[in-house]
DNA sequence: GTCCAGGGAATCA
DNA sequence: TGATTCCATGGA
């Protein structure tokens, strides 16, 4: 316990896994730091050090404004994944074996404008990749903050992302998504943002797909993981791989699997699929 | 050298 | 609408 000292903010979770949820592909600024599972990530507008040790969640911070509160939002730690995970496991045999492995694992709630570029950059490209340009965006043009006698920035406003020329941006390794970015951030505003949050689903979906560098997969992303619309299913390259798998033979095209799995998992598919996500990428089917 | 990465746009028919 | 092809870049 000696060594939790250090955290501020110890918060009691349950059917919580910190490492999976940080681990699963939906965020892209968070590291492992030193040998303890302790892991620091730019969230927002603070630097967070977090460390899961059974059902206890360790907290410390550069900015400890409404801490708590941010802290549960951001891993919807209010929400009862017992609950959903139960329900997942009625559905389907697969998830029920997915879910012995990964269990615990939350949709977080990120911002929307991270979620628009970095899902951007996602087209065709790895995750260490993704992570890269990300970082080095906000490091051109994010706030630096301080934490533990370290430099982070954090993730730019859509008015701090206007100042990217194209060249930024390619030496940010964004390549041939640079002028996706370019078009859209100057096409994004706050307003805009505000009225993209306020959009059901199917409104929001509309408004995405029509801007530049972003289809059905990478909307999908930003409903799921910004705006936190479990009844969407992204369907890449790995969830095609484990769909056609374990219910529908192959070359099955991608707009039967998304509508067929929204259709199987309803008001859950966006958990489902992170949950096969996971257990694919990881070897288990 | 070749293939692949949490896809999408442009260009065809 | 549906099928092909190209897109930068780095690691395996």
């Amino acid at each position: 316990m000696e060594q939790n000292m250090q955290f501020e903010l110890n918060l009691e979770v349950e059917t919580f896994d910190l490492i999976k949820t940080l681990e699963c592909g939906q965020c892209f600024r968070w590291n492992k730091v030193g040998q303890d599972n302790s892991y620091i990530g730019v969230i927002k507008d603070r630097v967070l050090k977090v460390k899961q040790v059974d059902n206890m969640l360790y907290v410390c911070s550069s900015n400890y404004d409404n801490l708590e509160n941010v802290v549960k939002e951001y891993f919807d730690l209010c929400s009862d994944y017992t609950k959903f995970e139960n329900k997942l496991k009625k559905y389907d045999q697969h998830l029920k074996t997915a879910l012995s492995y990964s269990s615990g694992t939350h949709i977080l709630n990120q911002p929307l404008f991270e979620m628009i570029i970095s899902y951007i950059i996602s087209a065709n490209n790895n995750i260490p990749r993704i992570k890269k340009s990300v970082e080095q965006i906000a490091k051109k043009v994010g706030k630096k903050i301080q934490f533990e006698g370290k430099e982070y920035y954090l993730f730019p406003t859509v008015d701090e992302a206007k100042k990217l020329i194209m060249d930024d941006l390619l030496e940010c390794g964004t390549g041939f998504r640079a002028r996706y970015l370019l078009k859209d951030i100057a096409n994004l505003d706050d307003k805009t943002l505000k009225a993209i949050y306020a959009m059901d689903t199917q409104e929001a979906y509309k408004f995405l797909i029509n801007m530049q560098g972003i289809g059905p997969k990478v909307a999908d992303c930003i409903l799921l993981f910004a705006k936190h619309k479990m009844e969407v299913f992204p369907v890449d390259t790995w969830i095609k791989r484990v769909m056609e798998k374990i219910y529908y033979g192959k070359n099955t095209d991608l707009k039967i699997i998304r509508k067929q799995a929204m259709e199987r998992f309803g008001s859950l598919a966006g958990l489902a699929q992170q949950h096969l996500f996971i257990n694919v990428r990881d070897g288990n089917i």
